[in-house]
DNA sequence: AAAAAAC
């Protein structure tokens, strides 16, 4: 039945004035907010031969694969939601807007293809990011959400984003500012190649015949192809920052009618690596300034040094912490192993040959395995191959194409394991995964969260495993703690080796952020929280006066002090008004407006 | 010191 669905569309939510009448026989591509706008293109001026190449073929039907996907879920054990309904919820911010109720056959987004293509897509409840965040986000307010690894952050974002496209009035953007300078009016940043291609394969479903068009732009792919695609015309950009940068510098890209930026993964792009890329196409190209944009960071961790430093991207933002941020849902087994370095791979070797007999290992039951280094991947791998176990490996070193292969060889199960770095630690959705192995430890207990979120997703059980050896010492009294969070039984030596390092080893790397693991809760909230502890009222605002406040930190008293440092002295969340830019371009973004289900 | 991200 591949296809029945989309040729049993007659037509889509276009506006009647791009619709029917007189369509031209190559239509050109209208963005959705002039598409209300009486046009008055000069470009209409020549129907007979439209100023852009316009040769569009049938825009695919992204739902191909949907089907094969839906039928392969059994869906009476789809999304375990019983493990959402109980989670602890943080929202904070000024005028919070309440979380939606009911679920998505309730919800109208304003749009009858984008509620079809939610449904299609197979969003029955909303989970509780998506509960929480969209009516945040449909109500045009800035958001900092975080939020556990497979609880469908992209969708949380991804749908308001689109719904606000094809229902916002809009300031009668131009397409293009140069003749081949795209506009978009969406950027989505995310750290990894393949995470962007996850997110625009997701964003175009979406998007399915609303008229809004999604576009991908990242490095190692044919620039050629990305560029006619954003000729095209392009609605929603999908990019990692390299790419776009480059794309910038060649004035084949400008942001200054974005109206909506989303940084997924939000903690790794302000981490050190990536900042100056993220402040360079944020605040030093054309992007309009926040308060003129509608800004929004999505990770499941969120320290407290990168929070603070995303206030700057920020305005009058809600926080939002579902679950306690960077706990592993329970849904992980989570398992640590002390090893001697040198045993690893016998270890190893074990714990496959396990799965094996358990018979976990079955055809689809895939296995993830993390590395330190690149060569540790390549050379795991090949060890792994010439010992009976069909293994591939993805790191940076290779050609996007050999990434790409191997991740399908992956997800197909022709090669059921697959050994990584942590290029594949955060976001990629890979149903299937059974178990993550945490062959090398990360440093960083974040990067830990993130790579056993391989598994366990949308609600479905999964299991991890750790080798600890000596080296990682300085992880133990982090790891711990996370383990007790997400109630995972700990063993004892763990324990010991927690009580010991967290004496000496504190002032290493990994409490670069004070120690706040996750960043569970608002920075801004540097007051003792009310008793009860801070999940007690998960509508509350925080009252007035402490947003932006400079108040000095004082820890708080019941015990879920992580050592967060004083922000003492810091202006964070100050609200100064916008001053329009000089050069007279009406950025137009409405106010706030709730639509929908307000 | 490593990984990621442009050509």
């Amino acid at each position: 039945m591949s296809g029945s669905w989309a040729d049993s569309v007659s037509e889509p939510d276009l506006p009647a004035a791009v619709r029917s009448p007189a369509r031209p026989t190559r239509p050109t591509y209208v963005p959705p907010h002039i598409r209300n706008q009486t046009v008055q293109t000069t470009a209409i001026a020549t129907p007979s031969r439209p100023p852009f190449r316009t040769r569009r073929p049938v825009e695919p039907n992204p739902f191909d694969s949907v089907t094969e996907k839906l039928a392969d879920v059994d869906l009476s054990t789809g999304i375990n939601f019983d493990a959402y309904d109980d989670i602890p919820v943080e929202m904070s911010g000024v005028d919070a807007p309440p979380p939606m109720e009911g679920a998505f056959c309730d919800i109208d987004l304003g749009c009858s293809s984008l509620n079809g293509n939610v449904r299609r897509c197979g969003y029955v409840k909303p989970t509780p990011v998506q509960r929480y965040a969209m009516p945040v986000l449909m109500a045009g307010r800035d958001l900092m959400a975080c939020a556990q690894t497979g609880s469908g952050k992209t969708a949380a974002f991804c749908f308001p984003i689109i719904a606000r496209i094809v229902n916002g009035p809009g300031p009668g953007r131009p397409r293009r500012g140069g003749s081949r300078t795209a506009c978009p009016s969406a950027l989505i940043l995310s750290p990894t190649r393949e995470l962007s291609a996850q997110i625009h394969e997701e964003a175009k479903k979406f998007a399915f015949q609303t008229g809004v068009k999604v576009v991908v732009a990242y490095g190692g792919a044919s620039i050629h192809l990305q560029l006619r695609e954003l000729e095209r015309g392009v609605d929603i950009l999908v990019a990692t920052p390299g790419r776009l940068v480059d794309l910038i510098e060649r004035a084949r890209i400008s942001l200054h009618l974005i109206n909506f930026l989303a940084l997924d993964e939000a903690d790794r792009m302000l981490d050190m690596g990536f900042e100056p890329q993220i402040r360079k196409i944020v605040q030093q190209m054309d992007m309009p300034p926040p308060g003129i944009r509608q800004t929004m960071l999505f990770s499941a961790t969120f320290p407290t040094e990168i929070q603070r430093m995303a206030s700057d991207f920020l305005s009058n933002y809600i926080f939002l912490a579902v679950g306690k941020v960077g706990s592993s849902t329970g849904l992980i087994a989570q398992k640590v192993e002390f090893v001697n370095d040198f045993d690893k791979r016998s270890h190893l070797m074990n714990l496959l040959h396990t799965q094996k007999v358990n018979g976990t290992h079955g055809k689809k039951a895939l296995t993830l395995i993390f590395v330190e280094t690149k060569r540790g991947a390549d050379s795991l791998e090949h060890w792994l191959s010439t010992n009976g176990f069909p293994a591939t490996a993805i790191h940076g070193d290779k050609t996007q194409y050999e990434r790409e292969y191997a991740l399908r060889n992956f997800k197909t199960g022709t090669t059921p394991i697959m050994v990584a770095t942590d290029v594949a630690a955060r976001g990629l959705d890979i149903p299937h995964v059974a178990h993550v192995i945490n062959f090398d430890l990360p440093k960083a207990i974040d990067d830990y969260v993130h790579r056993i979120g391989r598994t366990g997703r949308a609600g479905k059980s999964g299991l991890a495993t750790a080798l600890f050896s000596e080296v990682n010492v300085p992880l133990a009294k982090a790891l711990v703690d996370l383990m007790q969070e997400a109630n995972q039984e700990v063993p004892s030596w763990l324990s010991q080796y927690a009580e010991e390092s967290s004496y000496g080893v504190t002032g290493g790397r990994n409490n670069r952020f004070g120690g706040n693991r996750f960043g569970g809760r608002d920075f801004r909230k540097c007051a003792p929280p009310k008793k009860g502890g801070y999940y007690e009222n998960p509508y509350g605002v925080s009252g007035g006066g402490d947003v932006g406040s400079s108040l000095p930190y004082t820890p708080p008293s019941y015990g879920c002090d992580y050592g967060q440092e004083s922000i003492g002295g810091v202006d964070v969340g100050s609200n100064l008004p916008y001053t329009p830019p000089s050069y007279g371009c009406d950025y137009g973004q409405e106010p706030i407006t709730a639509t929908g289900w307000d």
